[in-house]
DNA sequence: CTGGGAACGTTAACCGGTAAACGATCTGCT
DNA sequence: AGCAGATCGTTTACCGGTTAACGTTCCCAG
């Protein structure tokens, strides 16, 4: 297997599992943070301005905000004045986690880039980003 | 969200879509290539081999091995000498692509790397690993 | 005003992955 | 020799994700 390819595999597995432990002491599973993140950003959304704004398709947002309103974290409620469209709300319980959740992230970024200098993570950065662009543009 | 978390996220995913796409170009999903890899390296090993070679748990293997040998790219054999285990031979079909695939894949590493110079490259190399590492070793 | 297409969210059927429980086989110790 | 514990593959029950099909609701052209 080529190299970057494997240990892009590799990290990607551990990082997952990393963060799904993080989020799993709060009760959460991985994706669901995500979830809460765009409602916490902008309470009210739409379950097609949710996938969009987190890189993932309507239905695992539907699927999502049916465990978390099941969980008490949010609630479904029709909009006023379009009745295609349904919101999500928070619940206080769900505004509760935004703190605990963004240091648990927070600390979980600064262990990984405590690993690096200040230049090796610029670089880092860069790169990574050069080759979503890529990624994202095609062949 | 944490800079180099969010930036993971995205570049993972539509990785993960390319190389999909890639290799379901000959019938595969992704992470059957990666069980077809391990017995491409050695042909006849068991599940807990493969999995601990893939960095995945046994019943994964199980249940790709199920598909693999539903499409008869794969043989479960029991082992002759020691009946709790299993061995999984590759049929011809199944040998048969290791050519395509691993072309397939390199072709992939070439359209990512090809946005990077040498020494982006190298760094970005070195500051992955130095991530897995540190997770490897846990907090 | 009315019918047809567009825009939604949901459901259903898959797939890869995990953890936990299960069943069969081997092995080592007394 | 025989039993207890370790080892291994499979099954089951989840979860997040995708694509495809479905049912509503809205909106606009005629």
């Amino acid at each position: 297997m080529p190299e970057f390819l494997e240990l892009h595999s590799k990290t990607s597995k551990v990082l997952r599992a990393a963060a799904d432990a993080a989020v799993q002491r709060h009760g959460l599973r991985l994706g669901q943070d995500h979830l809460l993140a765009a409602l916490w950003a902008e309470d009210g959304r739409t379950p097609g301005e949710i996938a969009a704004a987190v890189n993932v398709t309507t239905p695992a947002v539907t699927k999502l905000a049916t465990r978390l309103a099941e969980a008490g974290l949010l609630e479904r409620r029709p909009d006023p004045r379009d009745n295609r469209l349904v919101r999500l709300w928070l619940t206080p319980a769900g505004r509760a986690l935004q703190v605990p959740i963004e240091a648990e992230r927070q600390q979980l970024e600064d262990r990984i880039t405590a690993t690096l200098t200040k230049t090796e993570r610029a670089h880092l950065l860069k790169a990574l980003g050069k080759i979503h662009q890529a990624l994202v543009d095609g062949p």
